[in-house]
DNA sequence: TTACATGCAAACTGTTTGCAAATAT
DNA sequence: ATATTTGCAAACAGTTTGCATGTAA
């Protein structure tokens, strides 16, 4: 598990899967090109490394577990993917990296996308001295009517 | 592990502890005491069961971990307390049932509250049909200065 | 040819559970 | 007396890691 991305600065959003993994520094390999397509070739999607492991399967080709754990956490480093913020066991991964926010359906535990410009969060305090704002995260959680 | 908590509606917040807990139709136990003690005796706080555990042995009485995780459940379940919703592996529980937001330090995961008439979350969007939205959580995550 | 990537199994963390023993009422 | 609660150890889910093998450049 040797790595040293190049902190991969601008990625045209429309390259190829190859191109998007050399221009993170990540080798396209057979599994990575596989995870790569079932991410980046529909559009946004919210994943845990179980489904993606599951759809690859599908698809009939082998990507073990651990190949996938590690490789979502290459795209994160690499930017291509975001880790979010929600509770549970599981951790999500979202292919849609600028900000936006989730409705989250409890029952099921399956995350919608928010638009970016839909809410709006006003009064954010000051952060304390020497902490600086990286991210606010809004999950609005959703129940079955009534 | 059998209980049939009898949805303790309200709870006259400055009850003595063992009030508080026969109240929530928990009989008050000297686990459950302890854990009252530290959890409602001083103001809002956030704890994980871990730390629970390891505050509650610092005073020399012995609760076991599983116990201090069931408790925190009965405790949410009577409405005395509230998890949060923060990524990560831990559960976070919150002695402030009230509808409030986080800070959170990304480096130690430490939560700090914002009072809940501080942050406004404007135009929220309409649910999908057949939902209805049972809460609005708003993390700011926080890093070093720089 | 060599540095990088993968698969496997084992380790690990946080949490839950079954059940016998202990306790509250 | 009896229903509830507890502790323990084992089970469990999700995730990470060490290392031998395989693969891309």
């Amino acid at each position: 598990m040797s790595e040293n991305l190049p902190f991969a600065p601008e990625i045209a959003p429309s390259a190829t899967i190859p191109d998007k993994l050399r221009q993170a520094g990540l080798r396209p390999t057979r599994q990575r090109l596989a995870l790569g397509r079932l991410l980046f070739e529909t559009g946004d999607r919210h994943v845990t490394a179980e489904q993606l492991h599951a759809e690859v399967a599908a698809l009939g080709e082998h990507v073990s577990l651990a190949t996938v754990y590690n490789t979502l956490h290459q795209f994160k480093r690499a930017g291509l993917v975001r880790e979010l913020a929600i509770e549970g066991s599981k951790a999500y991964f979202d292919t849609n990296t600028s900000n936006h926010n989730h409705f989250l359906l409890e029952s099921t535990g399956e995350l919608m996308d928010i638009p970016s410009d839909v809410i709006r969060v006003e009064g954010l305090p000051q952060p304390p001295e020497g902490m600086k704002i990286t991210h606010v995260d809004v999950v609005v959680r959703l129940a079955k009517d009534q």
